[in-house]
DNA sequence: TGTACATCAGTGAACGCGCGTTCACTGATGTAC
DNA sequence: TGTACATCAGTGAACGCGCGTTCACTGATGTAC
């Protein structure tokens, strides 16, 4: 144990850091691909091909494409819950809100468009696991978004149920936008479409408990 | 012309309509193949060994999987644009139409669920031609459905976009719905969201032009 | 620090297999007279 | 109605190709002393 963690000439976890960067290149290979495919059409061979490694180096990471799919859903949405639930909460309720949800999810468009690609495209995919992982995520994105309507006033009188409803609404419909925004060339009417139909919503929210007396009455 | 069109011996268009019923021998088996992997992985030779043809027979009734997926699209949805019409004339506005636009949904996935998984997985699936029919199949029902909301009285003062924006909130409902009811056992539950959500827009929509005096003011 | 051994990411040959597409064909169905 | 010819849905052999997976390997990195 003289100098177990130091910086020697080979340089420390070199092995480790090598293996990590051949994994990013195989997972961004994949991405690139699967712009113009689905993943159960993926091979492992044009994969690595991309990447310029033997085809057997593919198994040192996973044990076959759906695995890698299920990888990319995590890279993918993993880092999206801590944004999404900030910008919620950072913004009160109303016209606000709306615009700042619209422009996280066209940046996020713009930035990572083979991301949004991928999960809009493998969301009902042909591969049982990466199809799980994704409704797992946006199942979490969900109940995140409740709890953070749940803290607001205007939550007031709302069953956790409805909270739920109104919640898997609106990530939904996060979903729809980044897959319209996808396909066209001009974001701009397609972000002015969901801003409309996220102010329809909202109008629906706040008249919810007034033709539906569930908690007054009962 | 002594007897041209009557029904000799070998029967009238006995090779037409055997050829058809080929046809849809492989429409039917391709759609069954789709149920646990997507278009863009489907082999042509799958198909035929499916029904029992010899591969080469594929050639006869279309140029590629691709050209087989567009034919699908239309037998999903050909036939839905007068039901769904139908149905939204034949219903007043409110909890009767929910009720109703539910049921058809329902009804749909239980009596078609391979075409209801096709049209949701290739909706945003890896087969440029295929998304584009259905994409297109999707913006006609979004314009028969503003055009039935064009003619009630609750469309009064509604621009002609806004209705267009409204139908598509519908129309995308109806997919998304009818995904959430192939991905569960139990179709109840789901049901019941898809109702409560209908029921949120539809208040939305009443309240819209309270609060968005677009016409009034301007 | 230097040495001897262990680990393991990536290699390259080999395998059997199913793929899409071509081609000339067959024989039942359709048509003209 | 009967005959002679045309059409064309489906056949079956053949092709070159890329696939996923196995295996024993190499050599740089890591570890123990």
């Amino acid at each position: 144990m003289s100098h177990t963690l130091d910086d020697p000439a080979p340089a420390p976890g070199a092995r480790r850091a090598q293996k990590l960067r051949t994994r990013q290149a195989l997972l961004d290979a994949a991405l690139r691909l699967l712009e113009e495919q689905s993943l159960s059409s993926l091979g492992l061979r044009e994969v690595t091909r991309a990447v310029g490694v033997a085809p057997t180096a593919f198994y040192r990471h996973f044990r076959d494409t759906a695995d890698l799919g299920v990888a990319l859903v995590e890279e993918a949405l993993g880092s999206l819950h801590t944004t999404l639930v900030a910008t919620l909460a950072a913004t009160g309720d109303g016209e606000e809100r709306i615009a700042a949800a619209v422009e996280l999810i066209v940046a996020y468009v713009r930035a990572y468009p083979a991301h949004a690609r991928f999960i809009a495209r493998e969301q009902h995919g042909g591969v049982r696991r990466v199809r799980e992982a994704i409704g797992a995520q946006l199942a979490l994105f969900a109940r995140e978004v409740a709890a953070q309507f749940a803290r607001e006033p205007e939550a007031a009188g709302w069953s956790e149920d409805d909270l739920l409803m109104l919640a898997r609404m609106y990530v939904d419909h996060m979903v729809m936008t980044a897959s319209a925004l996808l396909e066209t060339a001009d974001a701009e009417p397609v972000a002015d479409t969901a801003r409309r139909q996220l102010r329809l919503v909202g109008l629906g929210r706040r008249h919810w408990l007034d033709t539906t007396p569930a908690s007054t009455d009962q």
